[in-house]
DNA sequence: GGCCAACTAGACAAAGCATTCTAAAATGCC
DNA sequence: GGCATTTTAGAATGCTTTGTCTAGTTGGCC
């Protein structure tokens, strides 16, 4: 070693989730993310062989987080609870959840995708995902009606969940207390099976 | 008059909505718009002031679309029927429904928003549709209470609906038919009041 | 104390974009 | 048939972006 880096990989991907949670995807351009932090343009690509690589960066942290909030409630058989976890995750990573919950992967990296490595990377987090709903949903039905209720725990889980949120994170302002609510209330009027 | 048109301000709407819902916005150049056309681009600023323009027309026209056929089963007080007409007018419009349904205004113009004119008529739309969830709401409490109501009845008619659907919309294939139970549901478990 | 790899620094080149501009073509009307 | 005007047609312009390239700087280690 010789040098001390001034910044960090972790600089350039908080200045990216802060920008697209601030104005969408296309305000998050290299020099927005460079000014941001401070550096000049040149620097991140010291740390990152292109823009797509940096969103993907920023991408895969943020869903891991997110993704370590709630599998291991889903593995313990409690998906009540893990749908209700999506509140204090997003109120504790406030800028995270905007970039991650109001965005979709596929506009986020509709141009070009990132670099193998992350892209594999994320797709072990969706197998991860997908694997802690389906031990949450257990041996129910077999072929079309066990997809359906994979399509069925995900909805209550996540999507709904995060339907409440949406308005809310868009506005940005803090998480009403009825959101709690509603989600205890979906979950006891249309259970998972 | 002069000399006939060729192309009309609906096909270069046509094919706006198409590339957004192939590709998303960042797809729906002014260059591509033509070229789906068969359109020199120029042709396209003799109807259109610009991009924002056509993207705002765009998304005035699908949404109009969509309003029109929610309203009025929600001024004559039919939550239910009207969650589930999303799904019959997502079916016939395809396209639209996936520009309309799987974008955000907000990414969508986060660059330059449209014309006044547009932006009024978007605010109109927007105004009617939340007036025919009052309505269909009703007069059930007051301040906070009502708010509440309203959050409500919109996650459960126009979000939740939507969020069923938006796995399949992206994936792109029909929707399936389970989507219609899993809303019936929803609804017969989580009542509006 | 000097060496040298990793880094900062920012100018630069290349590409793609929205928008404008000039020229030509079409068509109802006189 | 010729004129006025709307439209097509597509090249040209200027801006913004990503990614590269050359210089110069830092700081641990021999």
């Amino acid at each position: 070693m010789v040098r001390t880096a001034r910044f960090t990989e972790d600089d350039f991907i908080e200045a990216t989730m802060a920008l697209v949670a601030e104005g969408g995807p296309a305000a998050a351009t290299m020099q927005a993310i460079a000014r941001q932090v401070g550096a000049p343009t040149g620097s991140i690509y010291h740390r990152f062989e292109s823009r797509a690589a940096v969103l993907g960066a920023a991408w895969n942290a943020a869903y891991a987080s997110f993704v370590g909030a709630l599998a291991p409630l889903l593995h313990s058989g409690r998906p009540r609870e893990a749908a209700l976890a999506i509140l204090p995750w997003s109120r504790e990573n406030a800028r995270r959840a905007r970039f991650l919950l109001l965005n979709e992967p596929v506009t986020l990296f509709e141009d070009t995708p990132p670099p193998a490595p992350l892209r594999q990377a994320l797709e072990r987090l969706e197998d991860e995902f997908d694997a802690a709903f389906r031990a949450c949903v257990g041996a129910c039905g077999e072929g079309d009606l066990r997809e359906e209720a994979l399509a069925r725990a995900k909805f209550l889980i996540f999507d709904a969940p995060i339907a409440i949120l949406r308005p809310h994170l868009m506005k940005g302002g803090t998480l009403p207390p009825f959101a709690e609510r509603m989600i205890a209330e979906l979950h006891a009027g249309m259970p998972l099976a």
